[in-house]
DNA sequence: CTGTTAGCGCCTTCAT
DNA sequence: ATGAAGGCGCTAACAG
């Protein structure tokens, strides 16, 4: 592998002379440059990103942690989040966790291990208790440990939905979520609640307005159990709170011929592109996830700055989407 | 940030003893390595992998070059090329292209120059001319390089899909591809092509039995022009070889009130899970994506540790899911 | 078994 | 404007 030595000597100068010219960081003759940028060009120099690292104490890389990959709800805000680094000179390092705790925290220690400059993290478990030694932004879901977070204003979005259904005349609605473990879950529900209870709606009543709740994974077989154990006594209406409890809630219904919105209604969260194409079309609140991603970028880049950003928790607002899963809402 | 020099004053031995104790790759008397290790805990001391790098020649790291993160086809693949990657002591650096060919070039020189042990590459241009310093396997897509690619066996699947929807009895079937300048356009068509020439198709038959074919982006938005412009004269059965362009064709078929599959026969590619639910279910040939992702994983590691995996090109072979798209065939 | 030391490739200060 | 040299933190080779 071809280095500076190797640059400076087939142009005729010193060691430092070609790095200043390669860098353009200090005074470099204007015959000596050209001659340096030649031989670099000739010889295929390519700086070695991991020497420079050490000796600079940063690595121009931040680490990404995310549950998993194929999540479109991590990749969509993680897709423009390294856009926006990317411009910045920033390049990630991408670690997933199956949503495990443990392997959070030994992701954390590896990012540590390798210097990057920042971190961005979507947390599956508890706050670690040693404070770490680089910046860290949380996207999505937020943990309690005291730095930024970059998350959808789910509360609001959630109760939202909810007047919806309410509005369109429902009396019985059951939402469906993740372990209260997550952030995610409990703003939901919370907002789901607060839409309800305002409504005069109340947790198993048996007569008048009913809501229920029921926990499960954050998966579609989650979904798919919830759903089944609903079979005996289906609401009028069924809120599954992401995209995947959405994904088990069909394929339940489906197995079990329940029609949606006919014998159901149903309104989800999230907007992966299968929902508007699905049956009547799935009416939904839409997080920004693209947003999250762009302004989590710029908060960490912040932070690396040295700049404390003033929030902690940033709370972006999406949108709702009208479809028809909610029959009478769109008459 | 600690380090090893502090873990060894600490521990009262030497510098190197330190080393030694902490990789445990030399002599190291139980004593001193028990107080090293103590002390390490003690000082919560973090190896710095960008010195061990320098020093190494390796970074323990690996690249990952893909169009676009927000695709399931490749985040499928990525997820466990990840997994098996972790396990042997890699991670991941990531980087996406936009299937932009100059972004590709850029990303590999990135890579290069961050001193990866290796690089998976799902190529979305032409090769470079340079060989490249650092191995690399390409994944879903084969440019022409003279590195192992790990792909989908699309040639076979696609006839046999194509296999299906002919002896399902539709004689006026259409094929819809993205440029031929992806080695899985070529594949897909080719399996097309194959299977309905083989049964007496004829490009633009006025009579008998007929097939077509339509270049378009591997988009939702190039599945819906391609549809779009087959309005006035609508085959009996669509193939959108991809499962954007389904999405895409989809979405036309949905505003233009054309049912699926009373008034259009679909078979699709790929498995996305919403394949499953939408409708009557998509019949799809689906390319074994986790798999090729291990098998991608485990050539790199090959390469890596200096041997010559023996196959240039690997197709593996996926399986079709038979649903309710091409109706007849499930009868 | 242990301490000492060279050097990985680079940037940067210091003389010149 | 340029060349020489120190040192980032670590591993491995060597001497003891």
């Amino acid at each position: 592998m071809v280095k500076l030595t190797d640059v400076a000597r087939a142009a005729g100068v010193g060691y430092g002379t070609a790095s200043r010219a390669l860098s353009g960081k200090g005074p470099v003759g204007g015959d000596a440059r050209m001659r340096v940028l030649e031989a670099a060009r000739e010889l295929g120099y390519t700086g070695d990103a991991t020497a420079r690292a050490l000796r600079e104490r940063r690595t121009r890389s931040v680490g990404l942690i995310v549950p998993d990959m194929t999540n479109e709800f991590y990749t969509a805000s993680a897709e423009v989040l390294q856009d926006v680094l990317r411009t910045a000179g920033h390049h990630l390092f991408v670690a997933t966790t199956g949503n495990h705790p443990g392997r959070d925290q030994e992701a954390l220690k590896e990012m540590a291990a390798r210097r990057v400059d920042g971190i961005v993290h979507v947390p599956s478990g508890p706050p670690a208790t040693h404070p770490s030694p680089v910046p860290i932004v949380e996207l999505n879901r937020y943990s309690g440990r005291n730095v930024p977070a970059v998350v959808s204003d789910d509360f609001k979005g959630v109760k939202e939905l909810t007047d919806l259904a309410i509005n369109s005349g429902y009396t019985d609605i059951t939402a469906i979520v993740g372990p209260d473990t997550y952030s995610t879950s409990r703003d939901r529900l919370a907002g789901f609640k607060a839409a309800a209870q305002q409504a005069g709606f109340e947790e198993n009543a048996t007569t008048g307005k009913r809501l229920r709740v029921m926990f499960t994974d954050f998966t579609a077989e989650g979904g798919a159990r919830a759903m089944h154990s609903l079979l005996p006594d289906l609401p009028q209406a069924v809120l599954p709170l992401s995209s995947r409890l959405v994904m088990g809630v069909l394929r339940t219904a489906r197995e079990s011929g329940i029609r949606i919105p006919d014998d159901l209604a149903l309104a989800g969260y999230g907007d992966p592109d299968w929902f508007e194409i699905w049956g009547p079309g799935i009416t939904t609140f839409a997080p920004p996830l693209a947003e999250m991603g762009a302004r989590a970028a710029e908060t960490l880049l912040q932070l690396i700055d040295g700049n404390q950003p003033a929030a902690t928790i940033n709370r972006i607002p999406g949108e709702l989407r009208l479809r028809g899963t909610l029959s009478k809402a769109i008459q």
